[in-house]
Formats: structure tokens, C-alpha cells, sequence
RNA sequence: GCCGCUUUAGCUCAGUCGGUAGAGCGUCUCACUCGUAAUGAGAAGGUCGACAGUUCGAUUCUGUCAAGCGGCUCCA
């Protein structure tokens, strides 16, 4: 077939161009070798792709956020090529592009070890050295189905209509047309082929530096219900130095694990006698969970909430009234029968009660709202409490702090109109952010979780009144606002707030919940000034979430290396010999009296030992005293970083700690300790 | 719950090709009394996760269970 050259008109770099027909990516951008793919009318394409009259083309550069997706995605085609090198009668499932790598599932005899792993990292390498072209082919729907037979899973995406498709399964079959890629080597022999979407690089040889990470399972297309695959998680970047920058950072996140920090400085742990994610604060943890519900409780005062207190176990009649016990009731745990009665012919004669473990404050707070005749005067009704509550996860899932069978959440249900639930979404919002400000946390976003219709009640007149309250306190808060389709709850939508980390990791926190549907459920009313009932508007709120967790989240975030005012133990005392321990004893002790959380080292390690011993703890600081400090009636500070000020007069000391323990700042360094205390040398 | 891996002293881990175990740190004791990240010596500490099975004999092999880890699903 004879090609017919003709001229068309592109838009390149937002200029027009007239171009040969003949002409694509490979050839307007052949000066710049990083360009590996092209953007033709905002749609990523492969770099060959025909243009057409009109197209408007930019490049991709390898570089570029979309040029890293196309390389980790042509990754992980190598990578599955790879396993079916390796392995006979490999079934494939799909291959997406994921935060910072890609997996790709397998339905394999064996699962992949460790060994396997390595195999067929050695494999990728030649493959990659090799340089194969990936080259697309569009092919029909039955061509499809000819060439995947033996892929039952590829099959069931051909036949998929595109709404059934979920987000990662997109990679393979979204766009309109099916279509395949061909691995081509020096030969131009086609030696491996995938079905997928696309785009790819040009050829093997533009994958950067790759390290396969793990084997996991995962059930095919997310159903627990479908089968299990092999799935093989990787990373992939551009050059040898960021993945190694990148797997920097995870150690940074390993040594930073708030389970190993628990054990390390003692803060907590599970009991294997008592169950699994059950957990028990050792003295050092109690503190800081102490020192983190005082501050809150001081907080919810000042913020106009009322403290109530309510009991752990309930009549299941409570859940069923608010709807937990038919949603819910696999993640509760099972219920105590009492006070069945039978009569001697083994009938029934009293039938009993079953009683439940909470799961959740809401209902207790509202017969506290309901134990009266409210009125609008004393609206918002803002109940508070530090509840504990049970939930039966899954073995698989609880982890850590962060996924745990019993919590206490810092909860509050707020009873207003809803006249009042606007303004009082923005006051909880600021007060939200405030606290979490004063932890430490600073950089934040919002998200929007909205109706999941498999699982909601309420019409849907509520759920949108609902739902647009909550977005223009959203948009009026001017935090970026993500939305999270059909991430809410049964019965209304919510924010939450999302920190980032000291390391930049993202960690649900706060969420505002706006229920319409609970005080219905619960027939709550207050008198309106024209003297009408009236239902009032429910909002839930945590802010910490849950205390265990934000604790895990505060421990990763400080690496351990708490803030003075939160840190368990303030100040250690160690004297550089014996006989100054006494000295040391009376400085201590009017810290003490200055409720200061101070500790001395009375063990017979040396000094040095001490020293380190301190500063494996992370205490924020250390103060020493010897000869040349009890003469002069005096201490040294030693800081975090190794910094110290020496020869601070005693009750100076005691006075200059007080006072930086009752900010929150960060003190690491003697520079920090001077601007913080405004310490005056003598 | 599902898939895979793991479980040996308080912690981190060796080890036994089936004949009931060892180090470092920590703990305790003694000596040392020392000025900024590990003083020295000694001692205690383990039914080798639990229960079955195979075996003359099981920490080791097999099975079941439990707990932990990495994921999946779930998360009011």
C-alpha cells in the first residue's frame, strides 16, 4: 500500500505547524531523546501515533509526572513478560500504575517466593537490555478473544462494559478500542504480547532504575468472592539515584514505625494474653495519651462543649433503633445473652437480653439529648466524650495502634438547626485545624466523601442538602478539597481532614459527619421559638479520631522525638558522679514541684552510658551535674542534638523549663532552647 | 475473613542434616565514681508459640490452632 503524503496542520508548543501526514512524535521532537510519548488533543499516546489535521500535540518527556506513568507501566509489561519466561501456564490479571511503582497480578500454580523474586528481576534486566520495541496494534473485539483464549482474565475484561470496569483494570481495556502491544526484539520477532490501553515508551531501553519490592495476594478485580492472584509490587524511577532516594524513604518509614518506637522507648503493647488489637500503655505511653486528653478537655471547655461520660455495654435494642446492628453487625463483637430463664420442661420462661460492647457513642449521646424537652436556647447542644468503644475487625486487618479492636475516640455529636449546622461546621472546622495545629501537624487538605448508593437511607433530598453543606464549608475554608466518591456512611456525608506528616505521608484524622438521618431514627426534638417541634440536625466529630491512633500518628510524625510539653519524661537528671546525685535530687525536686516530668538516672552505668541511654529515649532534655556545676549552684543543659548550655544557675533552670514546657514548640538545639526560654546569660 | 511468610531468653538473632540449645544488648550482683552516645567481671534467665501425629526419641518432620508481619477485602 503506496502511503499518500499530504499536509496537515498541528499545534505544536501553541503555534500551528504544517507537518508531512507522514510525520509523528518520533519525528517533531527527535532532538529531545526524553520525549517518549505524546499528548495528541490531551490524551496520552504513544510516540508514533499518526497525527491528524487539526491534532494538537505535545510532547511527554520522560521526566514529566505522565512520563514516569508510562515507564512504570511499560515496567510492569516487562515484569509480566518476565514471570511468563519463568513460569508455565501464568494467567494474567492486570498491570496498573500506582503511587511510586506498579504491581501487576498473576494467577500462578505456586506463589512466587522470595528466590522467584530475584529471578525475575535477573530476567527484566535482560529484557530491558535487549531493548524491545513496544509497538501497539488495534484489533477487534474477536481478535481479541483469538489471541487472549488461554487468558480467562484478559477474556472476562474484553467482554466488560465499560462502566463494570474498575479504576486500575482501566490500564488494560478503556478508550473506546481494544488493543494489544507486542514486545519486538532486534529480530523484529514479536516475542511477547499484552492486552492494554497503553501508551508505552518507544522501547525497553528508556526503563530507569526498577527493584521488585514484595508478593502479596489479592482477589481478582477486588472481590473477595473471585479468586486469589499473586501480586508482585515495584517500584520503578528514572535514574538509579531517586529509587535509591526512594528507598531511603521507606527505611526512614520502617525506623519510624510507631510499633517498634512503642517497644523501643516503652511506651505500649499488646499482650498476647489479652487479644489481639487490645492494647495496654505502659506508664511512658499514659502520659502522653494524659498529656494529649488534657489538652483537648481544655480545649472542648473553652470551645463550649459539655462533658458527658456513658457506659461501655448496652441492650442491643439501642443499635437497632440507629441502625448499627443491621449494618454493621459482623464488626461488632457478639453479644452477651442475660438473664434467660427457662421453666423445668426446658421452655422458655423469661426470654433475656442481649446485651453489646458499643461500637459508637452517637446513640448513648442521644438519649442524653432526648432525656428532656430541649429548646432552641440551647442549641447547639455540643456533647462531648472520651468513649471507648469495640469494634470486632477482622484478624487480617488490625494493625498496630492504627487498627485496633478497642478505641477511644475524642467524640462529639453536636444538636443543631439547621439554620445554626452551616456557621457550626466552619466553627468545629477552625477548631478542628486549631487543635491539630497545636500537635503539630501543619500541612493539610480536605475530602468530601459522598452518598454510596448500595448503602445509605434517607431520601435523597437530605443527603443533597447534606452534601452541599458540607462542600461549601469546604470551599470556604480555602483548604484543597478532594472529593471521595461513595466514601461516606450509612447516614450522611463527611469531611475529613487529612495531615501531612513530618516525611510527607498522608494520614486521615478528623472527620465532621452531618447526619439528618439518626435524629429521625431517634424521634429528637426541641421546642422553636414558635413554640412547633422540631427535629434537630446531628453532627459527629472527632478530631483526634481515635486517641490510639492520632498517638501512632504523633509518635511517626515525631519520630519518637516528642515536644517538650507532650514528651513523658521532660528532663533526665544525670550526675557525672555518684556524690552529686543528692545536688541533682534538689534540682529535681522543684521541677517537680513546677509539674515538671523530670527522671535521674540512678544506675551505676558511667556517664557516657547515661548520656546515651538519654538520648535513645529522645528525652528533649538532659541536665548534668558535676563539681563545676554544684560549686557555682548550678546545672548543664544537654540538647537533642548535642548542643548544650552549661553552668545555668539552679532555680534559672527550673524557671527557663517551665516555661518552654508550656509551649508546644520544637526544641533540639541550644539556639532553640535560648529563642524559646529567652534565656539571658548571667 | 482470604493468600503468603514468620514464631528459639525481656529485645535482636545464631543453631540443632531428629539425640531438649547459644551470642549480643537488657536485667541482677560486685568492683570502678568517671564531664557529654556503650567500664570490667560474674550470675540469673528458655517445657525452642500451643496442641496433636509420626518416631525408641520432636525445638527440628507432618497436621491443626494461636499470635505477628506483608498484601487483598473491610473500616460506623
Amino acid at each position: 500500500m503506496a502511503e499518500v503524503h499530504q499536509t496537515i496542520t498541528v499545534t505544536l508548543n501553541g503555534s500551528s505547524k504544517e507537518v508531512d501526514s507522514a510525520q509523528t512524535g518520533e519525528q517533531l521532537f527527535a532532538d529531545n531523546r526524553n520525549v517518549i510519548a505524546v499528548s495528541i488533543n490531551g490524551t496520552p499516546r504513544d510516540i508514533y501515533t499518526p497525527l491528524h489535521d487539526g491534532d494538537t500535540v505535545d510532547p511527554i518527556t520522560l521526566d514529566s509526572p505522565e512520563g514516569l506513568a508510562i515507564m512504570r507501566h511499560s515496567t510492569t509489561h516487562v515484569m509480566a513478560q518476565a514471570v511468563q519466561d519463568l513460569f508455565d501456564g501464568v494467567k494474567l490479571g492486570i498491570g496498573p500504575v500506582i503511587d511510586n511503582g506498579f504491581y501487576y497480578d498473576f494467577d500462578v500454580a505456586q506463589p512466587f517466593t522470595p528466590d522467584d523474586l530475584k529471578k525475575i528481576e535477573k530476567r527484566m534486566q535482560r529484557i530491558v537490555k535487549d531493548n524491545q520495541l513496544f509497538r501497539r496494534r488495534v484489533v477487534t473485539e474477536d481478535e481479541a478473544r483469538a489471541e487472549e483464549k488461554d487468558q480467562q482474565y484478559k477474556l472476562e475484561l474484553i467482554g466488560a462494559k465499560e462502566s463494570e470496569i474498575e479504576a486500575d483494570a482501566k490500564t488494560e481495556v478503556s478508550s473506546g478500542e481494544l488493543s494489544m502491544y507486542d514486545n519486538i526484539d532486534r529480530d523484529g520477532k514479536t516475542v511477547w504480547k499484552d492486552l492494554c490501553r497503553g501508551p508505552h515508551l518507544p522501547s525497553t531501553k528508556y526503563i530507569g532504575a526498577f527493584k521488585l519490592q514484595r508478593t502479596a495476594a489479592a482477589y481478582w478485580r477486588g472481590d473477595e468472592k473471585n479468586p486469589m492472584l499473586q501480586r508482585i509490587y515495584g517500584t520503578a524511577w528514572n535514574s538509579k539515584e531517586e529509587l535509591k532516594d526512594y528507598l531511603a524513604k521507606l527505611d526512614e518509614a520502617a525506623r519510624r514505625d510507631h510499633r517498634k518506637l512503642g517497644a523501643d522507648l516503652d511506651l505500649f503493647s499488646f499482650p498476647e494474653e489479652i487479644g489481639p488489637g487490645l492494647v495496654v500503655f505502659h506508664p511512658k505511653g499514659g502520659t502522653i495519651i494524659n498529656v494529649m486528653e488534657d489538652y483537648s478537655r481544655k480545649m472542648h471547655r473553652r470551645g463550649g462543649y459539655s462533658f458527658v461520660q456513658t457506659p461501655h455495654i448496652t441492650k442491643g435494642g439501642l443499635y437497632e433503633t440507629s441502625g448499627h446492628l443491621s449494618w454493621y453487625k459482623d464488626g461488632m463483637f457478639p453479644p452477651m445473652h442475660l438473664d434467660e430463664e427457662f421453666n423445668a420442661d426446658g421452655s422458655v420462661k423469661k426470654p433475656g437480653q442481649d446485651y453489646y460492647l458499643k461500637p459508637m457513642n452517637c446513640p448513648m449521646h442521644n438519649l442524653i439529648f432526648a432525656s428532656r424537652q430541649r429548646s432552641y436556647r440551647e442549641l447547639p447542644l455540643r456533647l462531648f466524650e472520651f468513649g471507648t468503644v469495640y469494634r470486632y475487625e477482622k484478624s487480617g486487618v488490625v494493625h498496630g495502634l492504627t487498627r485496633v479492636r478497642g478505641l477511644t475516640q475524642d467524640d462529639s455529636h453536636i444538636y443543631c438547626t439547621r439554620e445554626q449546622m452551616k456557621d457550626e461546621l466552619k466553627r468545629i472546622l477552625k477548631f478542628v485545624l486549631q487543635l491539630l495545629k497545636d500537635f503539630g501537624l501543619e500541612d493539610f487538605y480536605l475530602e468530601l466523601s459522598t452518598k454510596d448508593e448500595h448503602k445509605y437511607v434517607g431520601s435523597d433530598e437530605i443527603w443533597e442538602e447534606a452534601t452541599r453543606t458540607l462542600r461549601e464549608v469546604g470551599e470556604e475554608s480555602g483548604l484543597e478539597l478532594v472529593d471521595d466518591p461513595a466514601g461516606a456512611a450509612f447516614y450522611g456525608p463527611k469531611i475529613s481532614v487529612q495531615a501531612r506528616d513530618a516525611i510527607g505521608r498522608t494520614w486521615q484524622i478528623s472527620t465532621l459527619q452531618l447526619d439528618f438521618n439518626e435524629p429521625h431514627l431517634f424521634g429528637l426534638e426541641y421546642i422553636d421559638k414558635d413554640g412547633q417541634r422540631k427535629e434537630p440536625v446531628m453532627i459527629h466529630r472527632a478530631l483526634f479520631g481515635s486517641v490510639e491512633r492520632f498517638f501512632a500518628i504523633l509518635l511517626e510524625h515525631y519520630a519518637g522525638a516528642f515536644p517538650a510539653w507532650l514528651a513523658p519524661v521532660q528532663v533526665e537528671g544525670i550526675a557525672v558522679a555518684d556524690k552529686y546525685n543528692d545536688y541533682l535530687k534538689s534540682v529535681f525536686d522543684d521541677l517537680a514541684n513546677n509539674d515538671i516530668r523530670g527522671e535521674i538516672d540512678y544506675s551505676d552505668d558511667r556517664f557516657g552510658k547515661k548520656i546515651r541511654n538519654a538520648s535513645k529515649q529522645k528525652v528533649p532534655f538532659t541536665l548534668i551535674a558535676g563539681e563545676e556545676d554544684a560549686s557555682k549552684n548550678a546545672v548543664s543543659f544537654r540538647f537533642r542534638d548535642g548542643s548544650q548550655l552549661n553552668g545555668v544557675a539552679k532555680d534559672y533552670a527550673v524557671e527557663l523549663i517551665s516555661k518552654v514546657c508550656s509551649t508546644h514548640e520544637q526544641i533540639v538545639s541550644d539556639e532553640d532552647f535560648v529563642r524559646v526560654s529567652g534565656y539571658q546569660a548571667a
